[in-house]
DNA sequence: ATCCCGAGGG
DNA sequence: CCCTCTGGAT
């Protein structure tokens, strides 16, 4: 996709998608890299309904690590993949404790060591909590990219990088979550939107108007 | 390439 | 019933 044509896109993104619209504000740094640990193949939904009654329970690393792997169970036992999120959330808790004074690093290599911590976490603490332009590519974005043409690419790193090179400076910092919320709520994977997308005229997805006609507001 | 492993949508 | 969901580690 030309330039001007992914400049575009981000405009017609950022008017369709205005306020940050976090639904659940986090306290702290450690409680966002909790989350995204246990978003690892789950919805958002999901997520944020237990986090709910874990921060409760245990807000920081030392609670975390007083309520043990079995009380974290607890909290998220209705998530998919919980045994393995509540053991890496513990393990996590204690190496902060124990590496870096219980504080989250703002270093990516220091956070992609940590239990359950790869790349698209990472990318994720870094863009949110400490304002670096980052791109986390997850399910959402490598559709999105792939799809409309704006970043294509074969694995989630190539996608990445992709976005990285194409997308225009004043909207780095903003297009994770500009991505991410169009992929959610319009772009979605079996039944996209096309009748109401923000950015129909600049995409170039080839099956486009197929759906266009079945999600139209007054179509099927 | 495979395991982890539950809820909700279609 | 099958597939997907803001993946990461082995």
């Amino acid at each position: 996709m030309d330039p001007q044509n992914i400049h575009r896109c981000f405009a017609a993104l950022r008017v369709a998608i205005p306020e940050p619209k976090t639904e659940l504000n986090y306290d702290s740094p450690f409680q966002l890299l909790v989350a995204v640990v246990l978003s690892a193949q789950s919805t958002d939904k999901a997520v944020n309904a237990c986090t709910r009654t874990l921060f409760a329970a245990a807000p920081t690393p030392e609670a975390m690590v007083i309520l043990g792997e079995d009380g974290i169970k607890a909290h998220i036992h209705r998530l998919g993949l919980f045994n393995a999120k509540a053991r890496h959330v513990h393990a996590l808790s204690r190496q902060l404790l124990a590496l870096h004074d219980g504080e989250v690093p703002a270093d990516r290599k220091a956070l992609e060591a940590l239990p359950g911590v790869g790349r698209k976490t990472a990318n994720v603490v870094l863009n949110t909590e400490f304002g670096q332009p980052t791109i986390a590519v997850d399910t959402h974005i490598f559709r999105v990219g792939n799809r409309t043409g704006i970043a294509p690419g074969k694995t989630p790193l190539a996608v990445e990088q992709a976005l990285l090179a194409a997308v225009p400076a004043e909207y780095r910092q903003d297009a994770h979550h500009l991505l991410i919320l169009h992929g959610r709520y319009t772009c979605t994977a079996r039944r996209p939107h096309c009748g109401h997308c923000p950015i129909f005229p600049c995409c170039e997805w080839p099956d486009k108007h197929r759906w266009a006609a079945e999600s139209s507001p007054g179509g099927a």
